[in-house]
DNA sequence: CATATAATTCAACACATGTTGAAATACTCG
DNA sequence: CGAGTATTTCAACATGTGTTGAATTATATG
């Protein structure tokens, strides 16, 4: 997932669609790229579980993507624990000068 | 920063910095990689600000490697605003069969 | 001064991947 | 059935990048 949210134009697509925007045409309109290349991140975001897809009852050309909140939570999750603060503990180098004498390799 | 920490290498380089390692030598040797590309991630995790590096006061060769707590408290920031799932609001397509009929372009 | 060490730098390669444009798919509408 | 539409799929390309191994830098040590 992390993979996937860090090319930029993905990004953005995330970002829209945590905004609400639904369909390729909106996405690829407002950021000014060419459908087929949205339909391409769509699918990476997809592939990884990020979003999901679902066609129009009525008119099945019509493809309305959405964000999967249990991913996002997930992922919420694991991010705050990546980058939580308090993990990190004073701790002298394993090697060089300074290292104890006993964990020397 | 989300692109550099998308690779799965650089992730778990991040993730033993966190826990306290400091030297290329602990890294590359518990990850079983070469010291020059273990060399090469950290460059590019120091070159978007997510770590530091220190030379040894007494023997320069050493470098310890550390978290920049500022880019991980603003990272962090913005990470939980990407993924704050209360953004997400009810919203109709701006297209399609169910859109609104002033929004349609 | 020669040797050993920690880390980087460099050239080179293989592979992944973002981007493009055309074709295909599936459907609505007249 | 033909024209138009939303989207995907496909082939092709250019570029980026992770990986490797050798060379380089800078330092300590005897």
């Amino acid at each position: 997932m992390l993979k996937a949210l860090g090319e930029p134009t993905r990004l953005s697509v995330f970002d829209m669609l945590m905004e609400g925007v639904q369909c390729n045409c909106e996405i690829a309109q407002r950021l000014g790229l060419s459908p087929s290349l949205i339909s391409h991140h769509l699918g990476v975001l997809r592939q990884v579980g990020l979003i999901q897809s679902e066609h129009d009852s009525d008119d099945p050309r019509w493809i309305y993507y959405s964000i999967d909140r249990q991913a996002l939570v997930q992922l919420d999750q694991e991010m705050r624990h990546l980058l939580d603060a308090s993990r990190i503990q004073p701790r002298l180098p394993s090697c060089g000068p300074r290292a104890t004498a006993t964990v020397r390799g």
